[in-house]
DNA sequence: CCTTCATTTAGAAGATTTCGAAAATGATGA
DNA sequence: TCATCATTTTCGAAATCTTCTAAATGAAGG
């Protein structure tokens, strides 16, 4: 019955025989501090999780698009480029401009582009 | 799964109106420099879009932990815990150390948290 | 008003993700 | 060997995501 897992506190009702309950804790108290921000983040990149929406704020980096165009550059219907770019608009990273009939697009931040080329060049030198 | 029959056919034979097709043509060729980064940092995004997945790579910043210990912190079941360790571990994200029974999981990338930390930063200090 | 056109929204189908329950794996020790 | 334990894998259900078609919206010009 002795071993180096059983020296490790058991506290309480939990009933996982390795849970190390001081270091855990402390683990969740840091974590806590991050409770807003982290959902946050996690949307963030859920958004950005997809190559058809990399593809939007790529295109839109030298200027703006109408959303036909960048159906065309997506290879995607109409329809679904317009819910695509309504997710990135919810999130405030790009704003669109009324110009008559046609609908244009643009960035909003440029900070975005920054972060998502540093994400990248991070991704190309890492060691693998 | 089938494609508009119109986008497929952009040379020429196009229909939409507001096709720009010069414009387009330039913007798909620079993005096509890209086509094979593109879904790779698509799928980075993606394995970071989870609170949970977040939530394990700070839980490991300070040091490795056992799977039931995480379990604990993400406040998951093990199986779950062990599910989403494998989906990083995958990506070269984490590395496992065998002791015995216990399975420790440490951070194996320092670049992934300065990104981490670099896009939160981005992400608090926006303007909205 | 009526028609046309670019875009958006609604609804549905199909794919993917998440996570618990249970079975399987692999290590330890009696 | 046998039993036990930490972890992993498998399976299935629920939730979410993607993208289509079709209908609705809103602007421009008869």
């Amino acid at each position: 019955m002795k071993n180096t897992v059983s020296l490790k506190k058991q506290q309480g009702t939990c009933t996982v025989p390795c849970f190390d309950h001081d270091k855990v804790n402390a683990i969740r108290s840091t974590l806590d501090k991050e409770r807003d921000r982290l959902p946050e983040l996690a949307d963030f990149y859920k958004l950005l999780g997809s190559s058809k929406r990399l593809k939007i704020l790529l295109a839109l980096a030298e200027g703006e698009l109408c959303v036909c165009d960048l159906a065309h550059v997506l290879e995607l219907s109409v329809a679904a480029t317009s819910h695509q770019l309504k997710l990135l608009r919810d999130k405030g990273w790009l704003r669109k401009r009324d110009d008559g009939k046609m609908v244009y697009y643009r960035l909003h931040s440029a900070d975005l582009l920054k972060a998502l080329k540093s994400d990248l060049k991070m991704l190309e030198t890492r060691l693998r």
